[in-house]
DNA sequence: TATGAATGAGCGTTCATTCAT
DNA sequence: CATGAATGAACGCTCATTCAT
């Protein structure tokens, strides 16, 4: 049964497309599927896109590209010129933001912070977890200059945990079934990263840069290689 | 007697599957490519594995298992019960052994990491992800009862950060072309978990429990509520 | 408007089919033999049979369905009814109205009383023959009643004789290169099921119900049983 | 784990290979589940047969030639030369005899008769049906001449109907799950053989020789091919 | 002779893509 | 623009047969 142009025809197929993609991911979605969901032929999919990956693609990189506009260099400038309180408000009220996409759009989100199903796109995902670490590095450099981070700090490492540490609260939000409650999630979040795990004691322990490793730790780090190299399959 | 089972064709298409799986993902790997990469027949991976899938799984679970052994409770345990210096002198050990495994397994750590390349082993991904926050977890809790922890620490959603954290430095690890002074790395993440990234000024201002979000961040979040209805895709 | 379905491409494939499974039998005939020989794509089967065992049930179940319209129990009841004459000429009329149709679907039946080249659908020929089997002993029953058949007979091992008779007919049938005269091979058949094939002076002989075996032929059997215990594999 | 040379190792082939096709089928048979149930191994089951094929003729052809013996030319030259009592009972023991070699071995019997689950070997099956009706033509033409049978016996038409009617007979025996009372079948058999089904009333009409179709039954036929041709699908 | 690991040709089926209407 | 029947390359898996021991 014919129906009458539909000038809704891409814009069912991009939500099918997403549904099927987030379910069986990129390999194993089946055009056939994404046209029946989305209540259009076959040929209709191929007017709108050049293939299947291409429909995958155009859904993750506007994903991604609205995405970016959350992680902007700009904010960050502006953000670190303020004074520790609002900066503090204003580095949450963005997270905020960009928890609030990701909440929106977690099931595009979920697909590909789990790989999309397919290997070709893995870059897409690296991609955005490469730029996520740059933006935590720059903005850390900026902090510590501004006197807003410890001086101390490693910026390649910290860069990382950071980014690490949002991208598995956003890993477990696309996941939850039900929204949680994201501004004191986040405000939490920012309390623990601002002001790490340890208590006093501790971090009276390490608290200083670390030059090397000690003696102690490069012995264990010796045996461990070579009880590697004996056993392992 | 019969000739002899050549003893190294599954390790042959063992290693020859990774490969492949590390290149294409599961979905697109061909069996076809493994055989020949590993110099044996189509027939002969069939004797040793009832399906591409299978194959994927042994390496997968096999790694998978041998991981787990980092991540135990055990020493966990161990652990926290030690005076300050020697927890840490501990943690950077265990970490040690931890990523020397994932380095010297680095390439099916990746396809691991990565999502598998198919979303039917996704569940495996989740499962290990979710037990290093359970663990991460279950250590943080003992460790603030032992008092190694600062005692306002909200362990749910630190748990969250000190396994996204490690997992990410696990990605760069695993995509790293040549091997890190992995003692060294390994010290500056656990002081910068420790010790959060926080100057005075601006632990200062956060460094309280949260007991609800400020009216003004609030604000903020309905804009972005509004302005989403209006014009999210 | 999409390309209209090409109408002849079921009934070329079936064609096909049929062509190929009577000359090879199910398991070694060639999805890719059939339809090169129908002048179709391989895709195309697929469109109009779930498999290729599908395809084969199709041709064999439609055939069966319709020759299980000549084998009617209404025929029958109808049959019997009539005086002997009458009888006589409507169960030749049946019957030849059958053999028309196993003579229109030789190839076919031939397919189907030789197996299907395929154990899996024994079934199919088996449930033929006891239904012909059943038919036939429903009939003569009811003609043991109207006084149209001898009242002596054993209707169980007549029925087998009948059905097996007319089975054997229409193998040679199925077989023959050339249309037979068909209403004349009914008519002697016919005739020799009615009178059998003894002569008076034979018949004379047995024409009486059998009560038990004799004691010469029991003694044969004894015979051939310590033989077979002897000797036989 | 090896065995010692074993000289029963080709009958437990043979043995497990009827087993197998007659569960199977030859195309469905596996080799290897043949040689597993034998329990020797597949290289074994090469050095006495040349094939799976090979096995299939091996079982069917030593089969068919011992039953053989039992259509023996000579049994039937003798056989009619008797006086009319002793024929029958010969006729009977003779029967007996085949009806008891088709019991002892209805598993290979019931392979056979069902077609042997392979096209290819379709011409065993009908080279034994053309024998069994040949015998059948040969014994009925010498009875006719000893006066034996009717000498309005069409005796080709008969040896079909004969022949027929023993093959079902023997179809029925080969699945049966109880050995029935044999003697008791054949001689039934017998005797519906020879007097065929009809009641007085009824031969009365059929009992001379059919000259040609009546007038009445070639219209019948004839509107019924018509019928054929505008309404099969 | 006996073994059973190894082989690889072969086939059923899927599904992205095309194109006549 | 829209349709969906048609296409055919591609791939997972099977299993009869071989042969080093």
């Amino acid at each position: 049964m014919p129906r009458p142009a539909d000038p809704n025809a891409k814009i069912d197929l991009l939500r099918a497309a997403e549904e099927v993609f987030a379910e069986r991911g990129l390999d194993n979605a089946k055009v056939g599927e994404i046209t029946e969901r989305a209540g259009h032929s076959k040929g209709s999919f191929y007017l709108h896109f050049g293939s299947k990956e291409d429909a995958f693609r155009q859904i993750v990189e506007s994903t991604l590209a609205r995405l970016a506009a959350c992680l902007d260099e700009n904010k960050i400038h502006e953000s670190v010129r303020l004074p520790p309180g609002e900066h503090v408000a204003k580095w949450r009220a963005d997270d905020l933001e960009m928890f609030e996409f990701i909440w929106a759009n977690r099931r595009v989100m979920r697909l590909m912070l789990e790989g999309g199903g397919s290997s070709d796109f893995g870059y897409l995902i690296d991609q955005f977890a490469d730029r996520s670490r740059k933006q935590a590095a720059e903005a850390l450099r900026l902090g510590v200059a501004n006197g807003l981070y410890r001086s101390d700090l490693d910026v390649d490492v910290a860069s990382m945990v950071l980014a690490g540490g949002y991208d598995r609260v956003a890993r477990e939000l696309v996941r939850a079934e039900r929204k949680p409650d994201l501004p004191k999630l986040l405000a939490t979040l920012q309390r623990v990263c601002l002001t790490g795990i340890g208590s006093a004691r501790v971090t009276a322990v390490v608290d200083r840069p670390v030059k090397k490793a000690s003696a102690r730790t490069v012995r264990t780090a010796a045996r461990i290689q070579v009880a590697r190299r004996n056993g392992a399959t």
